[in-house]
This record gives structure tokens, C-alpha cells and sequence, in this order.
DNA sequence: ACCTGAACACCGTTCAAGT
DNA sequence: ACCTGAACACCGTTCAAGT
């Protein structure tokens, strides 16, 4: 049971040094804020000189791309398993999908951040991010498609109210990890029901009259 | 009409050179995001040594917040103005004043960042932030209640409503700024269109049936 | 009171050299 | 193929010294 974050002391090759400073990012974000990671902090971690990470990472920005990139392939099952879940009811699918999602953000602080954070300086140099990002969205625009078809939600540009909805559990969660809910006053606790109240409000008025 | 943002040559003193660094940050983070500004460098644009600045910020978070502030003294007088505008009809207060917060965002983009996002290490340094920030939330708080009192929304704690709508609009503020939308596909014009919807849906999931 | 110049510790990145 | 050590340009911050 090796520690794969460090390097064993006196052997030359590392292991996993990639996966291992894949997680110092993480646990440096989740500790300090991506501001807070350092690539040479990282290296240090892991029991590497500063120079070692490029022959994994092109540069700062393609290591936490690349962590960005995890955070979306963990995210996709967890909105496919939400709907699974839901296979009979159209609007639980879509209420699913927005708890799930928040889930994921809540548990997953560092990998939430810098998929949807404003940190990757040159988003075009990583297009698969962009390919994932569209493929959750997707999701939800055709959640939302089932219901109207059943009847159940208003009629509208699908994609118009997916994106509506997005800007909602987005607020949301961002609001909430960048430490906005607590500044206003709200318990951790009261954040959570706002969350699910939140969802029903808006899905009241999503919904057909 | 002097130019207040760079030193005189051969001058010792600035004149202002507090209001230049601020706006030399106002401009730098427009251009290349909060993690792209530099003491040194808007010191360099303002003409002087990369001490300078420390005569008039404690450090570098100092100035950031410095800015943040100043764009909450721009935010509260916004959303009063747009109170005031509808006096008479409550629930076009409460539109008014989603429309004055997503329309300050998308003007002062750098003052948003600043006033909402993570880049504020320590926020408890700065307690004026906290109180120009839950003072907005009260206007929007109040603005629910006296909707309610009408009987114009639904019953439910007004503190938590107030949460939900902000959650959208600064959900739709800040993904628009991160350019989330432009990722998913949207244009300025659809993504205006859907800010409007948004509020449209959320207001009527809101309303009393 | 306000600013400069030099200094320190730190960072991202490169590159020749080691195993 | 993978990593080290030294180097370069840059950054935040401090401090003695100048005006």
C-alpha cells in the first residue's frame, strides 16, 4: 500500500507523478483557492523538483485543465445516473439532474471551481473541456424537452429554459462555495433548503398553467 | 485637463495616485481576468516605482478590495434608483431590480468579479464589503415582502426568496461573465433574451396562484 | 508626507545534464 | 523516458534613503 502521492525516497521515477499532482492541485484549491495553487508547491508535494511536472504538464494551466476535465467526467455519470433514477417522471428527471448537480459542486469544491471558474487563462487550447461542458447541457435541455412533450412544463425554446435553469443551481452552488451564503447570513443548513425550494419556485413557473 | 492616471514627468508627486492604481486594476482585470493584475504593473501604469503603491494599500488585496467597494457604492444607489422608479407596482420592483444588478454586472464587469468572486483572500479584513452586500440583499428582501404584503407572491420566508432570485441573477452575471454562455453556444442577444425569461419564469413560480 | 532603489523570498518556465 | 539543478524573468513586499 505505497503512498502514490510521494515519491519513494531514493527511487528515481515517481510512479504516478501526473495523478499525484493532479491531487496536490485539488488539495491546495480546496485549501487555498486556485490562487492559492503553486505548480512548485505541487511538485514539492509529490517529492519532485520544480521542474519535473512538464513532462506531464505543458504548463500551470494544462495541469489544472486537465483536473477541470476529471471534474466533468465524474460530473456526466452523476447527471446520467440521475436520470436513469427518474425514467418514469419527466420533471423529477429535471429536478434530479439540478440535485445532482449541486451535489457534485458541493462535494467536488476544487474540480467545480476551475470547470466553471473564470481560472483557465485559454479555454480554446482545451476543446474537449468545451465538448463535455456542451454534453451536461445537452442533458438537461432534452430533460426538459420530455417534459414539454408530456405536457408538463410550458411551451419555450427548450434550450432558452435550460440555460435559465442552469443560471439558477450555477448561481447556486458558485454563490455558495465562493463563501456569498454565509456573508449574507445563511447557515449551511438554510443554504441546502433554499436549494431545493429554489428548484421547485422556479419549476412552478416552468411548469404549464 | 491633466491626465490623472500617469505621473508628470519630473513631478515627485502623483496628485492622485490612489484613483489611478485603482482604475489602472479596473483595467487590467478587464483585459486579462483578476489573476492576469499586477501590483508592479499598475504601478508601472500610473507612472511609479513598484513601492509606491504602498504608501495608499496596505497590500495588494487591499487595493482589490478598495475597488470592490467602490463598486457596491455604484451597485446600492442602481438598485435604489430602480425602487424608486416603480414605486407603485411591487412586483416590477422586484423585475427592476434583477434588470439594475444584471445590468451593473455587465457594465462594470471588473467591479463584479471583484465584488462576488473568490479572488478576496481574506474577506473578514475588509467588513465594509459585508455590510454594502447584505444591505443590497436587504432592498431585494424588502422589495419581496412588500410584494407579499400585496398579496402578490406567495407566502414563504422572504430572506429565503430573496436567495433563490439571487442565485439566478448572479448565476446568469457571473457565467456570462466567465463566458460560460459563449461556451454553450449562446450569443449576447440570446443570453440577454433568456435573462429576461428568466426572471419572467422564476417571478411566475413565485406568484401567488 | 510621498516616493525611489535595492533587496529578499517566491513563482513559472527553460534547458543542459544526469540516471 | 523521466527527473534534477541552475538559471532567467517576474512578482509581492520591506526598508533605508531621498525630496
Amino acid at each position: 500500500m505505497a503512498d502514490v502521492n510521494k515519491k519513494q525516497k531514493g527511487q528515481y521515477h515517481h510512479g504516478d507523478l501526473r495523478r499525484a499532482l493532479m491531487q496536490a492541485a485539488v488539495d491546495l484549491v480546496a485549501e487555498s483557492g486556485v490562487e492559492g495553487f503553486t505548480l512548485r508547491e505541487a511538485a514539492k508535494r509529490a517529492g519532485v523538483s520544480a521542474a519535473a511536472p512538464y513532462r506531464h504538464f505543458s504548463d500551470r494551466a494544462d495541469l489544472l485543465a486537465a483536473v477541470a476535465t476529471e471534474g466533468f467526467n465524474r460530473l456526466l455519470p452523476a447527471l446520467q445516473a440521475a436520470i436513469d433514477r427518474t425514467e418514469d417522471d419527466s420533471m423529477a428527471a429535471i429536478a434530479g439532474l439540478g440535485l445532482a448537480f449541486v451535489e457534485f459542486g458541493v462535494s467536488n469544491p476544487s474540480h467545480f471551481k476551475l470547470m466553471y471558474g473564470p481560472h483557465l487563462p485559454d479555454r480554446a487550447a482545451h476543446p474537449e473541456l468545451g465538448d463535455l461542458d456542451l454534453e451536461g447541457f445537452r442533458m438537461l435541455s432534452q430533460a426538459i424537452a420530455r417534459a414539454q412533450e408530456e405536457g408538463r412544463l410550458t411551451t419555450g425554446e427548450p434550450r432558452q429554459m435550460a440555460l435559465v435553469s442552469f443560471a439558477l443551481v450555477y448561481g447556486a452552488v458558485s454563490s455558495y462555495l465562493d463563501g456569498e451564503m454565509t456573508r449574507l447570513g445563511f447557515s449551511t443548513r438554510e443554504a441546502q433548503a433554499m436549494l431545493e425550494a429554489g428548484g421547485f419556485y422556479l419549476l412552478r413557473g416552468l411548469a404549464r398553467s
